[in-house]
DNA sequence: TACTGATGAATTGTATACAATCTATTAATC
DNA sequence: GATTAATAGATTGTATACAATTCATCAGTA
C-alpha cells in the first residue's frame, strides 16, 4: 500500500476536510467565539503548511465565521448584538424561502426526505445520549440539508454561512437552556414539507426560529456578556 | 514626501483595490465569462506577487464570480442556464426583501437618498455619453447601495455576489439590447422608497427585474451560446 | 493526412524564507 | 511602587523557490 507520491492530488479534499473540521467545531460549540486561530498551530494539527491554513481561514473569514485582525491573526467571530439581529433576520428570510421551495418540489424529491428523517433519528439519539455537541451540529445540518433540497445553490451557500454564525450567537447570548423540543419541531416540519404544505411548513419554520430566538437575551445589555469588548481588552481564549 | 517604508500597511487597501478593479471589469463586461485569469499576468499588472493575486482570486471564487479549475487556474465564471435561473431567483428574493427594509427605514436615512439620486444622475450621463460599460456598472452599484441602506450586512454581502453574477448572465444570455428605461425605473423606485411606500417599491422592483429577465434568452437552447461548452472544448479568451 | 506518443515550456499548488509587526518581559526613570 | 522605555521572542504578511501538472509542439507511424 504505497502512499500517493503527490501531495497535490488530495489538495481539494484536504482543504475541504480542514474546513469542515473547524466548521463542525464551531457548530458543536467546541470552538468558542473569540478563540484565536493560530496559523502554525493549526498547520501542525492538520499536517500542512500555513499556506493551506491561511486559505481555510480566509474562507471562514469570508463567511463571517472568523475575522482577521490585521497583524494579529484570525479569531472565531464574536457577533455583537446588532450583528446578531441582522444575522437572525437574514436567516429567517432565507429559511422561509427555502421551506417554500422545498414544499413546491416535494413531489420530485421524495427519496431525499428519507435521509432527513434519518438525520432527525440521529438527532434523537445524540440528544438521548446527552451528547449536546453532536446534537447541536446535527440540528444545524438538518437546516443545511433543507437548503440543499431547495434546489437553489446560491441560497444554499448563503445559509451555509448563516448557520454557523447562528451557532456563535447562541454561544454568546443564550440565556435559557434549549428544551430539546426543537427536534420534534424538525420532524413536524418535515412532515408538512413531504405533504407539500408550504403554508404550514412556513408557519412551523417561523415558530421554530421564534423558539430559538426566545432563548436568547439580545437586549443591548446582553452585549455585556462579552466582557472583553466591554473593557476594550483582548483576551486569547485558546493559546495552543 | 517619503514613501511608506512598509509594504504591508497598504495591504488591506491594496487587496481591496485589486479586487474592485476585477469586480468592476466584470460589472462593465470588459472581462468576459470564461476569461482566463492568469496569476502571474495579474501580478505584473498590479505589481504584486502571486500570493496576493491568489487571495483575490479565491475571494472571487468564493463569490462564484470566478471558478478554479484544478491545476488549470482561475476563470471568470460561466453560469449555465440552470445556474442563471437560480441566481436570478435568489436575487429577486433578496432585492424584494431589501426594498422592503429600505422603505421601512426611509424616515431614518433621509440623507442617504441624496447620494442615490446623484448615482442615478451619473447613470443618465454615462448613458447619454453612450458609455455603456460605465452605465452598466453604475446600475449595479445602485442596487448595491440599496442593499447597504437595508441595514442588513449579511444581505448586503450576499447581493454583492449576486450582482456581478447577474452581469455575467446578461453577458452570456442577453438577446435584446436593453432599452435604457431601466434608469427611469431606478428613479421611480427611489421615489417610492423615499416616501416609504413599501408595496409600491416592491412592485416596481419586481417589474424592474422582470424587464431585465425579459431581455434574456434562458431557454435550454440558449446554452448553445456557450460554444466552448457545447463542443466540450476549452478556449482561453484572454491570453495576456 | 490523421493519429499517437514523447518532450519541454508554461502554469499552478505548496512549502518555506524573510521582513514587518505585535506582545510580553525586563530595565530604567520618576 | 507605578509608569514608561527598550529589548527579545513570537506571529503574521508577502515574496519566492521548487515540485507537480497541464499544454503545446513536434516526431514517428500507419
Amino acid at each position: 500500500m504505497v502512499e500517493p507520491k503527490s501531495t497535490r492530488q488530495k489538495s481539494k479534499t484536504q482543504d475541504q476536510h480542514i474546513y469542515e473540521e473547524i466548521f463542525d467545531a464551531i457548530l458543536e460549540q467546541r470552538l468558542w467565539p473569540g478563540t484565536r486561530l493560530k496559523e502554525e498551530s493549526l498547520g501542525e494539527i492538520f499536517g500542512v503548511s500555513r499556506t493551506i491554513i491561511r486559505r481555510t481561514l480566509s474562507r471562514l473569514a469570508h463567511e463571517r465565521v472568523a475575522v482577521f485582525e490585521p497583524n494579529r491573526g484570525a479569531f472565531v467571530a464574536e457577533p455583537d448584538v446588532s450583528d446578531a439581529r441582522q444575522i437572525l433576520d437574514a436567516r429567517r428570510l432565507m429559511e422561509l424561502a427555502i421551506v417554500e421551495k422545498v414544499a413546491e418540489r416535494a413531489s420530485s424529491i421524495k427519496s431525499e426526505f428519507k435521509k432527513l428523517y434519518e438525520l432527525i433519528e440521529q438527532e434523537h439519539k445524540s440528544s438521548a445520549a446527552a451528547d449536546k455537541g453532536t446534537a447541536i451540529r446535527l440540528s444545524g445540518e438538518f437546516h443545511l440539508q433543507l437548503a440543499r433540497l431547495s434546489g437553489n445553490k446560491p441560497l444554499e451557500g448563503f445559509l451555509h454561512s448563516l448557520v454557523p454564525q447562528t451557532s456563535l450567537i447562541i454561544a454568546l447570548y443564550q440565556s435559557k437552556e434549549g428544551s430539546r423540543c426543537a427536534i420534534d419541531e424538525h420532524s413536524r416540519l418535515l412532515d408538512a414539507l413531504k405533504l407539500g404544505d408550504a403554508a404550514l411548513a412556513k408557519r412551523l419554520m417561523g415558530e421554530h426560529l421564534d423558539h430559538i430566538e426566545d432563548r436568547l437575551a439580545l437586549d443591548e445589555s446582553a452585549g455585556n456578556r462579552n466582557l472583553a469588548k466591554v473593557f476594550g481588552r483582548r483576551v486569547d481564549k485558546a493559546g495552543a
